[in-house]
DNA sequence: AGCACGCCGACT
DNA sequence: GTCGGCGTGCTC
């Protein structure tokens, strides 16, 4: 404990004004240490706020009476120098408060845990034997993988064992083989099931006590339990959803993140940090290696692969799977085809299920479909103005999507057929539909509601959104890879990488020999993805980002408030910095408006700087009513922005 | 956020 | 004369 009379404080706060270091005198008999929390004084009133000793030292700048420490939380340090230093960096990025940043960080403290765990009897380190080189990896890129300090985009290798897709299989080797070498791993993935699937895995490898696992619904004393072992001076394994790349773990050795094109991975909190980028800070700052792995690359990880930042490691990806681009342009002559399915999908999907599940991956549920004619597949279009049709409820009239035309009885132009479909429509329209398809085949519903994890290696349809697909044993006989059309023209940035990462996770669910067919698509990027170019379709699609100027190819920054405050930065700001250009304001609700700022990245700190200082100035000012609110890198604000501008 | 300081209207 | 309205400004 030091016993220095200044302790510089950041107090736990979400107010812009207060998001500073404020120094306190410490007062005989208090002990203080770096990263513990503390209960200072603040304003007038000497308000009790929490904050974190982030410094101490024997004087201040300040020239004014210091207040005193009241009192220290508890000796547990929690935020640690490394954390602190990421932290600093990754708010600056992203044009954020420190303690803001910190609230995701470090978790809220629970007594009772806190307690349990500082009275604790110490587990010695065992380091396990470190692993063989997996099946299917050159031994230079297993090295490349196995060592500290390095950058790589690994795009795994298909296929399924023992349960789980062998590329995380292979992800969970390249974890221990750090941890046995003394250096902890964090391997941040997506969402519960992804976790799931690697606990299963690694836990056959590694003990009980090497392992920390961020799950799905911890409460927030769980989380507090497992940011304490995360603190202890012994390496771990850490695992979990976008939560675990702020565990506090020493001797870093590794940072990956599975899959981190997903969406999930970004904070929905202020200052909306991804998993990607506080990686990236993490491993600068301790000498860590990133690993962006997954089936299907990012097109961030595109980008840094392009520019040379990133090395690029493959898994032997021999085992490709077939797929068969079986358009849907069902014609007149082929008769009724059940569940609008392509002949040859459908006998190949008959086939497969005589022997073991196959897969059918639907868009997720709740996107607001389109409907076509239920006999000839046609869109179905608006009488008065040619508009999409929709549905909004179940059943009832169709309504246009652009002139909101009710259109009571429809007939379709080209086969004058009365019936409307859903067309991509949710999960629970298709099952009952594929039920009846194949008749005596049992159905295993898996969606955000119904979460699976695994499927055994018997026949089933398995119908699963984008996202939610079970493992089977064994891998699947088949997959039938729906509603492609309604996911690649989904009016989002992010659609094709997207829709690939959906595709080629399928495709690595599927056993050695089987088949993907891809159901409702055909034009060239079925073509590039049936022929195993997923890699240049997104290379191309970043060369379009790079000449339309939109992200990654550069950073942007959501500006949102009052529309004075608003106008009046944008002005600032483009005046200021001649390569900054504005997409112009959108109204959002009430009187406040939006506006997206354009950079290079080479201008962004500069200009997060200033949009920061601005949101300082705007909370000083006493002035009643919205905040001026600052966003940075959310690309999908661009989705709404095209909406919502005019 | 809180809280105090400050400078203008209707009350014992 | 003064009690109190909430605009403005600061917090080690």
């Amino acid at each position: 404990m030091l016993k220095r009379p200044v302790a510089r404080v950041l107090p736990e706060s979400r107010l812009p004004q207060l998001d500073r270091e404020f120094d306190f005198s410490v007062p005989d008999g208090i002990d203080i240490a770096l990263g513990v929390r503390v209960k200072v004084p603040i304003g007038r009133g000497g308000t009790l706020h929490t904050g974190f000793v982030v410094d101490v030292a024997d004087d201040t700048e300040y020239d004014g009476e210091l207040s005193a420490i009241d009192q220290v939380v508890s000796p547990a340090q929690v935020l640690t120098p490394e954390m602190l230093a990421s932290a600093r960096q990754v708010a600056r990025r992203q044009a954020g408060g420190l303690a803001d940043f910190l609230r995701l960080a470090v978790p809220q403290r629970a007594v009772r845990v806190e307690k349990a765990w500082l009275s604790r009897e110490s587990t010695t380190f065992q380091p396990p034997a470190t692993p063989e080189c997996p099946d299917g990896l050159r031994a230079a890129d297993w090295e490349a993988l196995t060592e500290p300090g390095r950058r790589i985009v690994w795009h795994f290798r298909y296929g399924v064992r023992d349960g789980v897709p062998a590329g995380y299989d292979d992800l969970l080797t390249v974890a221990t083989s750090h941890f046995a070498e003394g250096r902890s791993a964090i391997v941040v993935v997506p969402d519960w099931r992804d976790i799931a699937l690697c606990e299963q895995s690694l836990r056959q490898s590694v003990g009980d006590d090497d392992i920390v696992v961020f799950g799905p619904d911890l409460t927030p004393s769980e989380t507090y339990a497992r940011h304490l072992l995360c603190l202890e001076d012994r390496p771990r394994i850490v695992l979990g959803s976008r939560r675990a790349v702020y565990a506090p773990v020493s001797h870093l050795g590794l940072i990956a993140v599975v899959s981190d094109g997903d969406e999930s991975l970004r904070e929905q909190l202020a200052p909306y940090p991804h998993s990607r980028d506080v990686a990236l800070v993490r491993a600068e700052q301790t000498g860590a290696s990133v690993v962006l792995a997954g089936f299907s690359p990012s097109i961030e990880a595109v980008r840094y692969v392009d520019m040379e930042y990133f090395e690029s490691v493959s898994s032997d990806r021999h085992t490709r799977p077939r797929v068969l681009p079986t358009s849907l342009s069902i014609r007149a002559d082929d008769g009724p085809t059940p569940a609008r399915l392509p002949s040859q999908a459908y006998s190949a999907a008959t086939d497969a299920l005589r022997n073991g599940p196959v897969l059918v991956q639907v868009f997720r549920a709740g996107f607001s479909p389109g409907l076509v004619c239920a006999d000839c597949g046609e869109r179905a279009r608006c009488v008065e103005c040619g508009g999409p049709l929709r549905r909004d409820s179940g059943s009832g009239p169709a309504g246009c999507g652009w002139c909101h035309h009710l259109t009571s009885r429809y007939q379709c132009p080209q086969c004058q057929s009365t019936r409307l479909l859903a067309s991509g429509h949710g999960v629970g329209r298709t099952v009952h539909e594929l039920g009846k398809a194949f008749p005596g085949v049992p159905v295993i519903q898996a969606d955000g509601q119904h979460r699976i994890v695994t499927v055994p290696a018997k026949p089933a349809l398995v119908v699963a959104t984008r996202g939610a697909e079970p493992v089977a044993e064994g891998g699947y006989h088949a997959a039938l890879l729906l509603d492609g059309q309604a996911m690649l023209q989904r009016a989002s940035l992010d659609a094709l990488e997207d829709t690939l990462a959906g595709w080629e996770w399928a495709l690595a669910l599927l056993r050695d020999g089987a088949q993907a067919f891809l159901t409702d698509l055909d034009g060239p990027v079925a073509t590039s993805f049936a022929s195993g170019a997923s890699y240049p379709l997104l290379r191309t699609e970043l060369q379009d980002r790079v000449s339309l100027r939109l992200p990654p190819a550069v950073r942007i920054a959501v500006l949102e408030g009052p529309r004075s405050v608003v106008d009046a930065l944008v002005t600032d700001v483009c005046t200021r910095f001649a390569d900054v250009d504005s997409l112009g304001t959108s109204r959002v609700e009430g009187t406040a408006v939006r506006n997206i700022l354009r950079m290079p990245y080479k201008t962004a700190p500069a200009v997060a700087e200033e949009l920061r200082a601005a949101v300082v100035r705007d909370a000083l000012s006493g002035r009643r009513g919205a905040r001026l609110r600052v966003k940075m890198d959310d690309a999908r604000a661009l989705d709404e922005f095209a909406e919502g501008a005019h």
